[in-house]
DNA sequence: GTCTATATCATGATAGAC
DNA sequence: GTCTATCATGATATAGAC
């Protein structure tokens, strides 16, 4: 897919991100990386040593996409509403590149959530100043107020679960019309904007708790 | 877990569940099903042919949990704002008591998605009276327009992804308080229908396209 | 119906030639 | 580095005694 130096590395780690985002870490077969590689299955071994630490070299390039740079744009200066435009504009962008991450990602760390543990290090994620900046954004009257923690994961819902269940909608909602769906997605940014944006700001004929 | 009656056939069916819903379907070992259920491996194959006969036996039992009679609630009287808010109620209700299906069942319908058909004709959903009646309502002014499917995926979304990406939350969001897990949940419903209501009850500085 | 023992097969992994 | 051939293991599934 992606355009990369054709080293015989390169083509096996292409080769079992596409296994493995498809099939799973359990569900994927050596022999199917292979194949798909063009080569055979002794040199996957000779290459990374076991199929475990294969998958974790692919886990590890795949995850890189599961956390924009959320920190980055919160930090900025500006008003919070700007703020989650972007981030909700950047997540969608990223969805659509990457339709699969999501289902791909909640599957495996259902699968062995200690595997987070390793990520939280090394991307040195910290949701609580992204927390104490909503936060302070809602005691300076910019938005409603609510636990910061259910805001963000109202809109990161809103982003990605549309993807992660991509089988339902396609087979379900847009069952007649394969482009619908991608129509669908096209759309997902502006409308979540404009939700998110009607649910927060501030009216008088809000109760304000 | 549930009460049931213990024959063997009940035994065989509850442990494959749990392993089923943690492991997956390649995941699971028949014999850890086996042992879960205190007999040996051949008698599962006596009671059902074959592993994948006994995960078909199985995904049945569970899928029934993941479609609450939302057409039900849909096609009653009464205006629309008050049915959302009942089908956001069902919908936590049952994911509080049931917090590993969102996971389980997408992970499988990404699996096969052919399964899905078999469900659909099962249970006959047909989501477009859904959207034909959500539809109706914005024609006669109820709530703001938009496309009935997003509306509908916004709130599923708000719904369901929080469960889902249950490892997350739990690793991530609320690492240092296991409990702020629960409690978040039991939130959920009424945070999410106020964001709901705020996002679409119409008012005068909405533009309503 | 339930068990032990075994057949059968697929898969991850290795040995060794080139 | 790359291949063919093979090993070792573990899993599904079956045979057959009780």
């Amino acid at each position: 897919m992606e355009t990369k130096k054709d080293s015989t590395e390169d083509k096996i780690l292409e080769a079992a991100k596409n296994v493995f985002v498809t099939k799973g870490m359990d569900g994927a077969r050596m022999q199917e990386i292979a194949d798909e590689a063009g080569i055979n299955k002794a040199l996957l071994h000779y290459y990374f040593r076991s199929k475990e630490r294969l998958f974790e070299a692919t886990f590890g390039e795949i995850i890189k996409y599961a956390f924009p740079k959320i920190t980055q744009i919160v930090q900025t200066d500006g008003p919070i509403v700007t703020k989650i435009e972007q981030i909700i504009d950047a997540y969608i962008d990223l969805l659509i590149k990457h339709p699969f991450i999501p289902g791909f990602v909640m599957k495996e760390l259902n699968r062995d959530p200690s595997g987070l543990f390793k990520i939280v290090v090394k991307f040195g994620l910290n949701p609580k100043a992204i927390f104490d900046h909503i936060q302070l954004a809602m005691d300076r009257g910019e938005i409603i107020k609510m636990k910061p923690q259910h805001l963000a994961i109202n809109i990161l819902s809103m982003c990605i679960f549309p993807f992660a269940a991509r089988p339902i909608l396609s087979f379900v909602v847009f069952k007649d019309d394969p482009k619908a769906l991608e129509a669908f997605y096209a759309e997902r940014a502006e409308i979540i904007k404009k939700f998110v944006i009607d649910a927060i700001v501030i009216r008088e004929n809000h109760i304000d708790t």
